[in-house]
RNA sequence: GCCUCUGUAGCUCAGUUGGUAGAGCAGAGGACUGAAAAUCCUCGUGUCGUUGGUUCGAUUCCGACCGGAGGCA
């Protein structure tokens, strides 16, 4: 049997990082973050980190461990975060992992592994460039010759994982159809009990996410986002995606007003949330908890530890 | 007070030479295997401001009225 770990996720502003640390508190844990943007130095305001008051002395790790300016990976993080893990395990301890990026648990939780991928060849860029030049349907009529499953999955619009399943077939001669068979069929790296906060009611999550907006503007994100783009992280890379981030982009160069930028950060986190929540309903096995109008903290740590006791953690 | 423009989906607006209407945004649902806070797909009936008139038929033409914007006094 793999080892029990506890996961706490939810969508943004659910209150993951608090209820993580309260359990760690009550059973010995540690946490795992599974946020893709908060392994993102110099980023904290924007990605929610916790800060030390906040963590009360629980340790958290995959926080910090990458500069902006890196081009991180779901690959990476499994790999690091397993670490995490395995050490977390080997001291005694329970590890809690608490973040809202759903493929980074998943992939995490299953073991699953990641076909090659070379940093350094020049097959992506070729192939990002015949997208551009040739168009999504004569790459995927390419596709459908090779691996007809995922072409006829894809859409033509679809064009990073056409060009993924493209570069698995260029670079390790097996079809990405194919590599996704084999890892599915891998054993889970762990038996986890998946604990999915969220709100009864969708206008309470807006009302939430709009007032820790308004926190972090007042806590001066624009400064942090000035502060990276002055260091000289290039606008393009994939923290600089971050929300919060984009949208001040235009701000700090005095293109947009500060009001109608902290407005775009709140629409793009609402529509990230419910992105999130889309990704969480598929898994039958977590068991929700759910906000009601008024938070109830403390019911919902009680029901917390039914659960884990059910678990047998 | 007079003149002009304007009132159509939650918002911004198209449009119908008279046969009850459609885009973008917002919203909803879904997908997701090395960018995932990313990326992609699907979904559009609403007293066409109100009320009279003309007409077989009006959201469309005409009048009045009620909002809004601007101009002249």
């Amino acid at each position: 049997m793999p080892p029990k770990i506890l996961v706490i996720t939810g969508p943004t502003a659910s209150g993951k990082t608090a209820l993580a640390v309260e359990l760690a508190k009550r059973h010995n844990g540690e946490v795992v973050s599974a946020d893709s943007m908060q392994i993102y130095r110099r980023m904290d305001i924007g990605t929610a980190k916790p800060t030390e008051t906040e963590k009360q002395g629980v340790p958290h790790h995959m926080l910090d461990v990458a500069e902006p300016e890196e081009d991180f990976s779901v690959a990476r993080y499994v790999e690091m975060a397993a670490d995490c893990v395995e050490d977390v395990l080997s001291r005694g301890k329970l590890p809690i992992l608490a973040g809202g990026t759903g493929l980074y648990i998943d992939s995490l939780l299953s073991g699953r592994t990641f076909a090659a991928f070379d940093g350094s060849s020049p097959i992506r860029g070729e192939l990002e460039e015949r997208y551009a030049r040739e168009g999504g349907q004569a790459l995927l009529n390419e596709l459908a010759g090779i691996d007809p499953e995922t072409a006829a999955r894809l859409h033509p619009n679809d064009g990073k994982r056409i060009v993924r399943a493209l570069e698995v077939w260029l670079t390790t001669g097996k079809t990405i159809t194919r590599h996704n068979e084999e890892t599915r069929a891998l054993p889970p790296r762990y038996d986890a009990l998946t604990l999915t906060l969220d709100f009864e009611r969708r206008e309470d999550m807006w009302d939430r996410i709009d007032r820790r907006v308004d926190r972090m503007m007042a806590d001066g994100l624009e400064a942090e986002v000035r502060a990276l783009l002055d260091s000289g992280v290039p606008r393009r890379c994939t923290a600089m995606q971050a929300i919060g981030y984009k949208e001040l982009v235009p701000v700090v160069s005095g293109e947009l007003g500060v009001a109608e930028g902290a407005a775009q950060i709140k629409l793009r986190s609402r529509q990230y949330a419910k992105r999130q929540r889309t990704w969480f309903r598929r898994n039958p096995e977590a068991k929700r908890l759910l906000w009601s109008a008024a938070p109830n903290f403390t019911e919902v740590l009680q029901r917390s530890t039914a659960y884990l006791e059910e678990f047998g953690i």
